[in-house]
This record gives structure tokens, C-alpha cells and sequence, in this order.
DNA sequence: TACAGTACTTTGTATTGCATAGTACTAAAA
DNA sequence: TTTTAGTACTATGCAATACAAAGTACTGTA
């Protein structure tokens, strides 16, 4: 058993509750969102949230705009679409639910029969 | 956006977890297993629990005997070894890591400067 | 003996995080 | 002016795992 290997395993279907939920009161750039993240310790290379974010895109839950940059070439801002925020809201609860579900399986000491 | 698929995805990683805090306290095989999951509303199916099952062995994370039943053919009871509960504290605290990040993530909104 | 219920094994598919290689833009340095 | 560095984005191939589905095997019952 790899531990990181089964980190990026755990992190699977979860980081796009996260880009949905940053972008959800404001608008972002992809290396923003990496920072933001970061700051969480939620780990996300380029490699994960370029395709992540254009398949986002591509599902209507995200729209983007390119806007000039001063400091470096153009970046390409995302927010979220309304779709994207009826989404946000679903993978809300299922996250939660999932949490739920792994607290009752991992904490079976006092229910046990 | 497919929410089922998704949540497929955010169990991928966790059912290891899952499966060794089960075992953590008690021999079972692979039907008792799916049970006691499905009783905490955590959904696993046979094609993912037996190769995971062979996986964690194999990984000398369990091991298992043979035991005749009087109710069918004869069961598998799998247990946990020591490299097992070691493992177990280790993606314990990766879990718990992860969902902190998760809600830093998603509950930005007093944090927002 | 045939069938049903139970338990386990195997295989191939779909999906996504990630590493890597590359393109493109802009400002600053040479 | 050209080159370089920093920044931003795109594309591709790989690894890993949840899952569906097909199949084998064992036991008790009809």
C-alpha cells in the first residue's frame, strides 16, 4: 500500500466540489485556484485542473473569459454557470453524505453488538 | 456531470479505509463485509470488494483462513495483521486531513478578505 | 439429479488524478 | 532587437480503482 497513491485516490471526485465551491463567490484564474487550494492543503497540480476545469467547461457548469493580464500573458477566468451552482450543491451533499457514511464505518466501537 | 459517477469517484481511495476499520475488531468475510457497510450507507459491490479483499492480502494488510458453513459453501474470514492496523491509523489521518481540507475549501466564506 | 442460494474469482471498462512535454504571451535583461 | 525568464494554458499517456458482468465452486433442498 502507497499512502500518497491512495491520497490521490481519496482525492478523486472531490476536487471538483472544491473548484466549484472557490469559484462559487468569486471569479478565478487557474494558478489562483491552485493557490487558493494550496492555502487548504488540498493538493492540485496543473496536469489535474486544466483538464478538470475545461471538462467543467465543457459540462456547463463552468463559463470562463480571457482578460489581459499586467504582469504576464492573458488568463482565462472562470465562474460558475447557474447549472454549476446546482451542481455545487449536490456534490455538497454527497461529500457530506460520504463523510457520514465513512464516520459510521469507522467509528463502530460503542455500536458494537 | 454525472452525480452518480462522481460519487464513485469520491469513494475511490476510502473503501480501504473502510474495510480495515471493520476488521479492526472482527474477523469477516466478503458477505458480512457488504453488509455491514451497506448498514452504514456505504455503498461497495462484489466486483470492487473481492479484488480490493485480494488487493489489501496480497499488500500483507490482511490475512485470512477458511471456514466450513453450515448455511452454503465454505467462508473466507479475512483479519487484519499488524502492518494492517498500522496502515489503519495512517489512512485514518489521511482521511481526517483530507476532509479538513475539504471544508477550509468549501466554507470560505468568513475566511473571504 | 437438478436447482437455488451462497461464496468467491476473473476480466474488461470508464473515469480521473498526475507526470510530462509542449505552446503561447509578456516584460525584462542582454 | 533578440534572448531569457516567468507566467499561463493545452495535450497526451499512464496508473489506479470502483464497478459491471461472466464464470466457477460448494452445499442443501426439491
Amino acid at each position: 500500500m502507497n499512502l500518497e497513491n491512495t491520497k490521490a485516490q481519496m482525492r478523486k471526485g472531490v476536487l471538483e466540489l472544491c473548484i466549484l465551491a472557490l469559484l462559487e463567490h468569486k471569479d478565478a484564474y487557474a494558478s489562483d485556484i491552485i493557490e487558493h487550494l494550496k492555502k487548504a492543503e488540498m493538493i492540485v497540480v496543473e496536469g489535474t485542473l486544466y483538464p478538470l476545469l475545461t471538462r467543467l467547461k465543457n459540462a456547463e457548469l463552468l463559463a470562463y473569459r480571457w482578460e489581459e493580464s499586467t504582469s504576464g500573458p492573458p488568463r482565462k477566468y472562470y465562474s460558475l454557470t447557474p447549472t454549476g451552482k446546482k451542481a455545487l450543491t449536490e456534490l455538497h451533499t454527497s461529500w457530506d453524505t460520504l463523510v457520514e457514511a465513512v464516520k459510521k464505518t469507522t467509528q463502530k466501537k460503542s455500536n458494537q453488538p
